[in-house]
DNA sequence: GTGTACCTGACGTCAGGTCTG
DNA sequence: GCAGACCTGACGTCAGGTACA
């Protein structure tokens, strides 16, 4: 059960990041004022997209290529279940991918963005080596434990007692490989996750302009309705 | 100076965990519909005591008891160099603090309420230290080396060859506890950021009904006056 | 200015989930 | 279903900032 550590075995020294990058940078604009339903829609649909959390991956596919590839689950879906304070309900409904820039200036211009990573290559080398031994033996830091209590955290040192250095260093380097990917992709989740939300402080702003901007409007409209009334 | 790093591994049974824990929920309910004069002073007033960076307390001071201390001073700030994909013309207004939960239902009702971190009193234990260093990069530090360019980092090794072990282990014991604070502090930051995001999303959606409605309603005024002025 | 406490962005790791072959 | 790759939530740590004494 769960062994953590424990990596794979087969032996695969193969560094390809395999990255999908694919490189059409979108850009819908919906123009000012208020192309609403079209808006709403697109809204919509990528919400319910996210609906099952994970993988962006996904998302670009259908918003790049065709979309709605088994649509039809449009019920009340995300819609905010936490209705106060105390919930909890945690169903979360992300709004709008990561992957999407949806950069607006205050005037309700929208532009869609979609960008991929790109993989910065920050500085490729990234050495690293946890818990390289002290005394030759290379066991790695518990690091963490988490709050997971039960947690036991098995040494690589345990495999060196009855196993081939070969092994135990094979080992290790499938391990460091495993870890400087993962390293790589909490970077770049990180990353999306901080445009996510700067994307959705940007929506709240704009949105807020726009429905500032509509009561306007209606209280502008009403008025005249009424003087207009006065005068019939 | 700052006060060096200091690794070591004494484990000492301290923890006492000082908290401050003020303990009174605010509850303000800005009622229906939409005095939307009011709320947006309020979400202004807010955007610009947040434009100063950190420290929630000072907003739930001014929340809680008067307000609008000495406003003024929205600044660009950092403003954070990510421009990698494109425009990103970022910029940033938090919008709503953490520390407060800005719940509403679709109606527009809005509920705002201020929560505090109540401590679960996690394990201690962790060992590890990290060291940092080309630009940012933080490696794990193999428990000894303590290169580091810029950094200073002294380890405890070194100390211990010229001060009494009782230095020692009181200034491990420092670290520990201070490692403790910061433990729970990150938690309730991470906490209090996730609350932060959700109440965004809730927001967007809130005002897409908002602006949903005040369309439609637009429209329907629109058209009742085209009528009319058919009639007449 | 100094020192201390606290807050938060970013990091790397783990755990556990999803997707795909 | 299984195995591997990937994604992401949560963790603890560090670094650097603000607030306050």
């Amino acid at each position: 059960m769960e062994e953590n550590e424990r990596t794979d075995n087969s032996g695969n020294p193969q560094q390809s990041i395999v990255h999908v990058t694919l490189n059409h940078p979108i850009q819908v604009v919906t123009a000012g004022g208020l192309s609403e339903s079209e808006e709403l829609e697109e809204e919509r649909r990528r919400r319910e997209v996210l609906a099952r959390r994970p993988s962006y991956r996904k998302i670009l596919h259908e918003i790049a290529g065709d979309d709605q590839l088994k649509g039809d689950h449009h019920d009340e879906d995300s819609n905010s279940g936490l209705s106060d304070t105390g919930s909890e309900t945690n169903l979360q409904q992300p709004v709008i991918p990561a992957h999407i820039q949806l950069v607006s200036d205050t005037s309700g211009v929208q532009t869609i963005t979609m960008t991929n990573s790109t993989s910065p290559t920050p500085n490729g080398s990234t050495i690293v080596q946890y818990a390289q031994s002290p005394e030759g033996q290379q066991y790695f830091i518990p690091v963490s434990v988490a709050g997971t209590p039960g947690q036991t955290y098995q040494l690589t040192t345990a495999n060196s007692l009855q196993s081939s250095p070969n092994v135990t260093e094979e080992a290790s380097r499938k391990r460091e490989l495993r870890l400087l990917k993962n390293r790589e992709a909490a970077r770049e989740c990180r990353r999306k996750k901080k445009e996510y939300v700067k994307c959705l402080e940007n929506r709240v702003a704009v949105l807020e302009n726009q429905n500032k901007a509509l009561i306007e409007e209606l209280k502008n409209l009403k008025e005249l309705y009424c003087s207009k009334d006065d005068v019939a």
